[in-house]
DNA sequence: GTGGTCTAGACCACA
DNA sequence: GTGGTCTAGACCACG
């Protein structure tokens, strides 16, 4: 799994390492059960202070995605999000939302916007059984 | 026009505002060459400080979506972003990319996805003819 | 609202300071939109560093306890728990089984433990109307 | 005697082992005078490192739950926790305190409270009588 | 070796 | 002023 991080990008790093995780989950570059670099090793890596690191795996557990165990490592998780039904909802409606209204801004039609997701969605593997809490 | 901002949002506040406005103008509230309340108005309207506002504004104006005219006030623009055709197919495809890849980890399926963006597609007036820069 | 911590206890200072926020709010001595001491204040209140303080508040707010906003402060809220109704169930049982072996082992009869836990019922404020997710 | 540990929780492994052998004390699934498994063979049967066992059943023997002879192996006791009264009474306290907490923040209510105290009280064997220190 | 916690101190972003 | 992020480096706990 390859995580690449942009220091001069406004978005915070261990948001960066987050986001990389997520996607490499998502896409199927890692798998659940699959563990992540060690927190010196990823620091090391990417040229980065071990606690962002640390804070980015911190995060990263506290959204069910991977599993930090002492002495062991940080494992990827197949836990799937704990979020009541109602409150997933609403986050998916509010990802939607906004992503509308900045394609809507950018001068991108419907059709456009359509497509988009759609190829974004073609790079996830969905067939994987995952839990839902 | 409607701004509503929510105080307990973890999002700070001047962006509430500017994706207030946006959002305003995709839904078709508010139309170009309508003048937005002035600085002093809008923050007492909204409870906040003036310069709160006055940063939303600034940004407004840096994205295209206003033009400040010394005196006379704040006015919706037509302008639509001046970013380069490729960058702005960039943001698309990344701003897909991140809403698919969180709707994933919600453990939401693409039909989901789809229909959450066509819905909030349906919000918006696409049929105002915009300005390509 | 008091906030003790023992810096001797093997208990994580930060964590220390997340229980005693949550049972301040049980206890009904701080209510929902109150505002926490600032970060700095607290820190040196407790005589920890800032980046403790920082981190109990980080806690804190993904419990839904708190939210923190930049240039404002860290105030209580009322979101209540965003986890799922069986995730909850679940925890509630787990937090049972322990108190309940543990008081076992420490020699405790049945009326033992539901006294010690009714009277704990007792210094909580239940009637505060709560969302729940 | 069944022990059964979850790799995947984020609580450490040695004290998984040690509350598993509480519980089974408490749920009278053992008894005191019963010979626990040697640390290689709970090792090898948990998939674990035997450092890991050894260090529960120290935790254990410190807490009076077992008691360990040189070459024969590691018994349960029923010595029961050789803390004073007084110091018993504040852990169970604290005990109570934590768990009412936790469960207010998760939006329960008291009888839900007594109810699943009451249903973790009925798995317990407390008609064994123990010796109090 | 792994992760977990804490300190110290810097600099930036927000209201 | 507030919180947010990051670095540097220490020491402890777990496997």
């Amino acid at each position: 799994m390859l995580i690449h991080i942009d220091s001069r990008s406004p978005e915070p790093l261990f948001e960066q390492v987050v986001f990389a995780v997520k996607a490499a989950l998502a896409k199927g570059t890692a798998k659940p059960g699959d563990r992540l670099p060690s927190v010196r090793e990823l620091a090391r890596e990417l040229a980065i202070n071990p606690n962002t690191v640390v804070r980015a795996y911190e995060v990263l557990e506290r959204d069910g995605v991977v599993v930090r165990r002492q002495g062991a490592g940080c494992f990827l998780s197949d836990r799937g999000s704990d979020l009541a039904q109602g409150e997933k909802r609403r986050q998916l409606t509010d990802l939607a939302k906004r992503m509308v209204t900045e394609a809507y801004h950018l001068g991108f039609r419907p059709e456009d916007v359509k497509k988009a997701v759609a190829e974004a969605l073609d790079d996830v593997q969905f067939e994987t059984k995952r839990r839902q809490s």
